[in-house]
DNA sequence: GTCTATATAGGGATAGAC
DNA sequence: GTCTATCCCTATATAGAC
């Protein structure tokens, strides 16, 4: 790991490495600072523990993640543009994923987060609900309200859940592939709220399909 | 904590209950052996380490689900039992859910587990794809063999994490209103491939929505 | 089988020199 | 800002008496 960059930012790259690749629970403060080659006296001289670590990276996800989740409430999207927004939720997840692989344990160890979490979940399943609407409004889909809430808490639930699945499912596969096949799981619950006449939208869905399979 | 039954057996009821309510990452062997009120060296000489308790109730665990997931494998269910058989899953992972809210870093501190999860995983899997090839023998439901395989997923992910999810998701609610969900969500997803004509598959889902909404 | 006492290791964290 | 040295605490694990 070279030396380039703040000292701070170094202990976080490092951190979110390490955690990301060995769950953050098996990561001590000694091993982020052997991996960058600065003292453990250093790290604490710019985190007073972990526990800030973990809450500068949780800082940098939230306004991430906050940022995507509320682009298509404020504005509908365009069809196209469905698929490859949740494109870029797997990637955000992705990249935070440690975060993800143990969420129980690290928000009952962390429990600050544990409420900001909580808003997250509840802003991807209104992001994702503002998703189903504009479909609906556009006239492609079909779904009563009760159907889209439920539908909208699945989809929360895919999206959270999907890439922690697929390391335990299918613990070889690329990250690419899985996200590529996230979305896809997910689009393919639409069809059947597809309203119908809406021909364009099935063919839009088997030109995605192309896309997975071809890979 | 009463000192009924022999102590072995003690050390695992509280090692279980305490891992469940606290995380198993949270809990010390000291811990344990103080719920049970007796010394750690005592503890010692019946489990030579944690990781021996944890395999010993993840053995439990195992003797359980794979009974419970090889009955239908065997012999297809009659349609009523289909719910039925999904509470008992859900109930299975219940009583062993501290291992479900944090399987990533549980299976990386205990490599041995990390296999035979994943045959649990897969065997979870074809038990979903059996279920459903009986609805679909018995001319319930329609689907291609590819939807079917997408369906198993996605229904091996749902009973998977759905009581993780609903821990952060929804809190407060009982056990008995967050499996009900669950079981719900899941036969939600079946409509859509309920074979023309088969209003009495329909009636039978609007039948347990009533069991569910009446909590 | 069970206890008390104790050893050991690792991670988190601080003090003080440079 | 950074290092070295050190401390404390907790969890795991063992030895030996009863």
């Amino acid at each position: 790991m070279a030396p380039r960059g703040k000292t701070r930012d170094r202990i976080l790259a490092a951190s979110l490495l390490l955690f990301n690749e060995e769950g953050e629970a098996n990561i001590s403060t000694v091993d982020v600072a052997n991996a960058i080659e600065i003292s453990p006296g250093n790290l604490y001289y710019h985190f007073h523990g972990k526990d800030e670590i973990i809450e500068a990276l949780f800082d940098a996800f939230e306004v991430e993640i906050k940022q995507v989740l509320r682009a298509p409430i404020k504005k509908p999207l365009e069809l196209e543009d469905n698929w490859i927004f949740l494109y870029i939720i797997f990637e955000e997840i992705y990249d935070f994923r440690f975060f993800y692989q143990n969420l129980a344990d690290l928000l009952h160890r962390y429990e600050k987060l544990s409420k900001r979490f909580a808003r997250l979940l509840k802003l991807k399943s209104e992001t994702l609900s503002a998703l189903l609407k504009g479909l609906s409004k556009q006239g492609f889909i079909e779904l009563s309200d009760s159907e889209l809430e439920l539908f909208a808490e699945r989809a929360t639930m895919h999206v959270t859940y999907w890439l922690t699945y697929q390391s335990l499912y299918a613990p070889g596969a690329s990250e690419r592939e899985i996200i590529h096949r996230g979305v896809y799981q997910l689009v393919l619950q639409i069809i059947p709220y597809v309203a119908s006449g809406r021909d364009d939208f099935h063919s839009l869905i088997a030109a995605y399909y192309e896309q997975v399979t071809a890979k």
